[in-house]
DNA sequence: TTGTATGCGTTATCAA
DNA sequence: TTGATAACGCATACAA
């Protein structure tokens, strides 16, 4: 059975299909009688408007394409929910893309772009900043955007959580529990909170793994890759000269590293090796990790992308400030 | 500036838009000369085909909403990965609504039909059968199916693992294992999962707490839960009075229920307490929890929700078999 | 192979 | 307030 249409709601009301337009119209100027009419035989016909026509005929789909390519890390999860459930509360529909080794960047974009999104959202990590530009939309594409990662694209507004100021705020706290050598693990992905990383934890210790290298790791991020890498430092380098704290890209990093840390090495957190993860994921809090991290500003971050997108605010780049959180681990 | 249409590529290339069509139509009859001359206009045009005019022309979106209520279970992330991720390898595109207090299953449930998606899947957990039939769409509008759940509803078909061998196989290890005092701990959802833990495990043990109602309870599920509910239970049972294993009917609540026992109460588990959850979330595979869970087969199961979509599979009920997976906690 | 007419279901604009 | 005409961008069916 087809699905009933406008035109014959009108049929069936006796009226013309702009008016039962009308009656679906908040705020039209149709008589209260007309609108009874119209209603009593959409009813009838169990009438539903077709948002695809009217997507065309006013060119706002009310879909924004929301697109994720580490679904591994577990601060995601809480993430995408405050993000898509701020964006059903002002009307918005989530469209997500999932980028893995199947389906490029480029592809989701353009594919974004063609379904005539409202808007782009780029949720995090692996993005490099050349992915933002070799699209080539131009002219009448969908505006987009970079959250929970740093962007110095063009036109390509970033909302993020401050990396700088979060790893001096980091620095400072160990440095005054008294830590003295600490190192660092980096991810495959948030390239600038690696950097800043590089520069401010790099003053007074040395990265564990991975930040040798200049670039991204293409590989999705996860606990495995923490516990793969704190396996092959604590093999490598003897207890008297091992870091006495180890700051980690992330949450699910510092998971796998303790994981590691204290079941295959037999070692004490924190008195053998503290440590400090960024996120504040779910399980940091767990008594089985209680895991000293930095939480970002979560729902700020996504309030101001929800704003940009509807253009209540203005569509540059904005750094908000998480916080610290202690726990036992460091 | 606006975008480029099939008709501005026609006039640029100086042809018809119908040819403009063909050129982008795969295996439509066009020779090379003018599929070439138009491809190069609508190069320099920047067009981009809108395949929202094309759904309303084809009746058809590639669109499939997926409707999550429950994203505090970490066990949901990967899962929802790959259905995203197969449904992309198939052309279709997820629409995620996320349901809550603030926007329920009706609206989602209205608004992805009056989106035209080419189906509705109902991801998830705290869905009654009931509110898939207050919905009233009938009359065109899309099929649904219900994932990781079963259902009674005549004409949505249920993917799910089968939650009676799963549960009668729990039991016989248990048994194996020389656990003789079970209990259970149910949670806010998958109804039938308790039901059939109700059936099974209660014929030789008791429930630990919730299950005494017959209804789903409305909150959302998450590790805070487990943990509390073990609270109250340890801390008014004494200790010869307690079960000697604990299953529960997902990771989270087992997380929470072994994070309690281990930190608030000192016990040792397997020893003092056994915990058995359910899922196979990634944290359960740490060592800082090693919890003996079964596993749903999410991959047949997002496989045949795709099969049952593209209607390349029967669309009727499935249940498919998990396994067991043993560590140490149980 | 190419061009033409018509339809998809809605909205915008104007006339009655 | 209501009806009519045009438009949104593309697809289908048919004619040339």
């Amino acid at each position: 059975m087809k699905r009933a249409t406008a035109q014959n709601v009108a049929i069936e009301a006796g009226v013309s299909k702009w008016t039962v337009i009308r009656a679906f119209t908040p705020g039209a100027s149709i008589t209260e009688a007309s609108k009874a009419k119209v209603l009593e035989a959409a009813e009838r016909l169990n009438y539903r408007p077709n948002l695809l026509a009217r997507s065309l005929a006013t060119n706002s789909t009310h879909q924004v394409a929301v697109l994720v390519d580490d679904f591994a890390n577990p601060h995601k999860l809480p993430f995408l929910e405050k993000l898509t459930a701020s964006l059903q509360a002002e009307g918005l529909v989530t469209m997500l893309i999932n980028i893995n080794e199947h389906y490029s960047h480029v592809h989701a974009i353009l594919n974004a772009d063609q379904r005539q999104v409202d808007a782009i959202v780029l949720f995090g990590t692996a993005f490099h900043d050349e992915m933002l530009t070799d699209h080539k939309l131009g002219r009448g594409g969908p505006p987009m955007f970079v959250l929970a990662r740093d962007s110095q694209i063009e036109g390509v507004p970033a909302i993020s959580c401050d990396a700088v100021v979060a790893i001096a705020e980091i620095g400072k706290y160990l440095l005054e529990k008294g830590y003295r050598r600490p190192g660092f693990m980096a991810g495959a992905v948030h390239c600038l909170r690696r950097l800043a990383g590089g520069g401010t934890l790099r003053s007074f210790g040395e990265p564990l793994s991975g930040s040798n290298s200049s670039r991204c790791l293409p590989s999705a991020i996860a606990q495995e890759s923490g516990a793969q890498a704190a396996r092959d430092y604590l093999s490598k380098i003897a207890p008297e000269d091992r870091i006495d704290v180890l700051m980690c890209e992330n949450d699910a990093l510092a998971f796998g590293a303790m994981d590691v840390a204290r079941s295959e090495f037999g070692l004490r957190v924190p008195n053998d090796l503290a440590i400090v993860g960024f996120d504040n994921a779910a399980p940091a809090a767990s008594p089985a990790y209680g895991l000293t991290t930095y939480e970002q500003p979560t729902d700020q971050m996504v309030k101001a992308t929800i704003d940009m997108i509807l253009e209540r605010a203005p569509r540059e780049t904005v750094n908000f400030q998480g916080k610290l959180v202690v726990r036992g681990s460091a």
